[in-house]
DNA sequence: GAACACTCTTGACACCCTGCCAACAAGCGG
DNA sequence: CCGCTTGTTGGCAGGGTGTCAAGAGTGTTC
């Protein structure tokens, strides 16, 4: 018993308390569904009061939106590289990097892209498509296309259509193991070909 | 004021009952996510007292998984059609048959594959897998494969792939908009007939 | 046609979760 | 060592969920 000064509890820099109870919600929701994690949850497992997250995120719902928001803000390492090559060789090289991107983040990246069963959320649907498009734009670029190409915004939508199917892909790479890697850039690559060459220049011509 | 009899509430067969709340679930689920739905709200518009939802389904949550089971249990009406001409002529016929049956059921299908920000939910996700798994098999079938085929798995994981993207083809027809049925149409096929013409058959050679 | 029984339906109770706010105390500056 | 700033706590009010005993339609019987 030297001395009576054990303080109860640490006082943080707000940025540092911020991030704290970020990280333990953003573990939380990512193991179980939104509406089976109580903000008591993440309290405890931050070690703090179950206010002190009204305190720094206003609300529950805000917070979960915070950790959407940034699990699905992709590195901005990007696509910087491979400018040139073949097709196949362009196809081949970004569908590597993507997959390789992904295999790090694994298991965030795949709770981010879960599929829910019903019931439409606006604010999250957003989010979901600013980053999707944000991707896409990377991809286009990466493929040769230019953002002042007057079809912009329907190359965008194509590619956002394989965008689901990258997801869907991963998935059974990463969490049902039905496809290997291999597998899975054979299947995506082949198809990111078939989209530039055969598909966007058909596209064209129906643009209504 | 011919009699007093009156009676406050009416006396249904269970079953009855139990597919009025239904249906009313099924709605308030459609419009908003989960977690903002209440059971009150779910017996307010079915006129009914709420304890009598947990009567029926047990628990809100299990009332969820019954609602999202149905809406994406697809018409067994299926694909007994179209089982021969040319790989084209297959591709397009399927497509075509999909994409009507989407713009039927649009609103309760979309929302019921609009993807949830982050967080898994077991329960949720093997009905969606059960429901891919099916689909997937109704194509293969139509695209002339046999479910003795000793890749069937492996098959199944690659349809279910394109799933994905045929999903948010949908999405970016019915609810973004940015592109219209035919383009959605020529994307589909196109990548479809890719993939039985020639992505399956280089996978074989890869099947670790 | 009145009493009866069957069971569908209600209403209230106990418990948990969320957002709010005033009081408290950790740690720095004087 | 004292006082001030402000990060942090703890309890309260409102609302949602699941349970259960009691109540009220409705068909049946005599």
């Amino acid at each position: 018993m030297t001395a009576g000064s054990a303080p109860k509890w640490r006082r943080l820099e707000p940025d540092e308390r911020r991030e704290q109870i970020f990280a333990c919600a953003a573990e939380l929701f990512g193991e179980r569904p939104y509406a089976a994690v109580s903000t008591a949850d993440i309290a405890a497992r931050a070690g703090v009061a179950r206010g002190l997250i009204n305190h720094y995120f206003g609300t529950k719902r805000e917070l979960y939106l915070a950790v959407v928001r940034r699990a699905l803000t992709l590195p901005p390492s990007a696509v910087t590289t491979l400018p040139d090559g073949s097709l196949a060789e362009r196809t081949d090289a970004a569908v590597d990097w993507f997959l390789d991107m992904v295999s790090k983040q694994q298991k965030t990246w795949l709770a981010a892209i879960t599929p829910e069963g019903i019931g439409r959320d606006e604010e999250v649907e957003r989010i979901l498509d600013e980053a999707d498009r944000d991707a896409a734009g990377l991809v286009l670029e990466a493929m040769g296309f230019s953002r002042d190409d007057d079809r912009w915004e329907q190359l965008i939508a194509v590619i956002r259509t394989y965008a689901g199917m990258v997801k869907a892909a991963s998935r059974e790479w990463l969490d049902r193991e039905t496809l290997n890697r291999s597998q899975v850039h054979t299947v995506l690559s082949q198809v990111l070909r078939t989209l530039v060459a055969d598909v966007i220049p058909r596209a064209r011509t129906q643009s209504s």
